[in-house]
DNA sequence: ATTATAATTTAGGTAAGCCTAATTTTTATT
DNA sequence: AATAAAAATTAGGCTTACCTAAATTATAAT
């Protein structure tokens, strides 16, 4: 049964890369909230996306989902147009970091090969999208680099930012306002035992930022040395 | 019932204002061939359309199908995009103008209102596509163009090329082979009394081109007077 | 270890948008 | 005007991707 890949599917296989970047499985419910659907219809899907052939994705009852080989490929494909295109519309069209992630989740799926590779060109093969991701280049490969929680900076110390989370608007804004973005450096100032929100300067800008735990979870840097 | 509008709406709608733009009604089975579907399925679709609320075709049994206003105005909401996107692919990434259209059939679906106005914008607000086909302005107008079919050209006449039919990559290939594109100034040397297969010289490049009568009447040109 | 809770799966159902085959209506031809 | 051909419609079905509710399995808490 060889299947067409729908946006569904390419929505389906984006997200379970991302739940099972760091190893492990992505679950059922996990998938459900993400994609916006019902528990049924992930496991239902995930079923189908198991029996083509080849297939997507191993799937065990109860174990949650992990990709092959294969679905990881089509994932990357998909999240290389992605950030080639959130690229695209901050250099070229004027947009701002926090516009571009809703725009290329809809546009991702009407990229032709051939305007992926004008866009790749006009752009010069860019290697980060604006929120410091990594864009798989044309064989779906991404550079590994060294990278570390902001949280897990010692007071005191410098590092540089690497990438910021990159979905929600609001958070991008409020980053954006002190200049944290990728490439700024930026030093720890203070840390409270409490609840570990963080204060951070900014070097570029000179801002102090207030930073809570989550966030500081889902910001990376390079540490000075 | 207030309908959801989806890539297919726009599609049956984009083919409905086609067919009717020199008056009359769109027929059954037209549409199914130009969509690529069946003549029962085009029925079907169009009678929901004519039920909407506000709906956005009238429907008569056996008579075919006209836009409503409503109808209008959303077909030519995705002929701005789609022309729109034709003229950026050409001038900003580097596109045949044989290239564009099926990508602009696709891209079209995927156009936000913000797209659409910085494109709009980075192009300074274009008026016309790669073909000559004019770019409905922000409030869905479009200039009224004299214009004439190549056919109607008298032998030793000249006149300016307008607009060249936008589907077909092979044509399109064929004419820029000679420099037929808009603006292209041409005249007519001869025509075959038999089949009125048309011999023209484009000025600029002073190549002569043979033109059957089908192209003929789908290329629009001002006549010089 | 039992039991309560949470996560997942199964079963059955819906809406869109397409299909083919059969029927009806219109149009064209003699 | 009758009849043949073409066009359009109706009827009945299919697939995809979703849903809710009920049942099952796994996990966590006593």
């Amino acid at each position: 049964m060889p299947q067409k890949i729908s946006e569904n599917i390419q929505d389906y296989l984006k997200r379970i890369y991302e739940f099972t970047l760091s190893g492990g499985r992505a679950s059922t419910n996990q998938l459900a909230q993400a994609l916006g659907i019902s528990a049924a219809s992930v496991t239902n899907m995930v079923q189908k996306l198991s029996k083509t052939e080849p297939p997507y994705l191993t799937y065990e009852k109860h174990q949650g989902v992990k990709l092959t080989p294969f679905g990881e490929q089509a994932a990357l494909k998909i999240i290389r147009r992605h950030r080639l295109i959130e690229i695209y519309l901050v250099e070229k069209l004027g947009y701002t970091w926090d516009e571009v992630h809703a725009e290329a989740e809809i546009l991702e799926h009407a990229m032709s090969p051939l305007l992926e590779k004008r866009i790749d060109a006009a752009l010069d093969h860019p290697k980060f999208d604006p929120h410091g991701d990594p864009i798989p280049d044309i064989n779906l490969e991404i550079p590994e680099i060294e990278q570390t929680a902001l949280s897990s900076l010692e007071i005191g110390n410098k590092g540089r930012v690497l990438r910021v989370p990159n979905e929600d608007p609001q958070v991008l804004r409020y980053l954006g306002k002190f200049g944290i973005r990728p490439g700024a450096h930026i030093k720890l100032i203070s840390r409270t035992p409490y609840d570990q929100t963080m204060r951070i300067k900014i070097t570029e800008t000179g801002n102090e930022a207030v930073i809570g735990p989550s966030l500081g979870n889902k910001i990376s840097i390079a540490k000075d040395s």
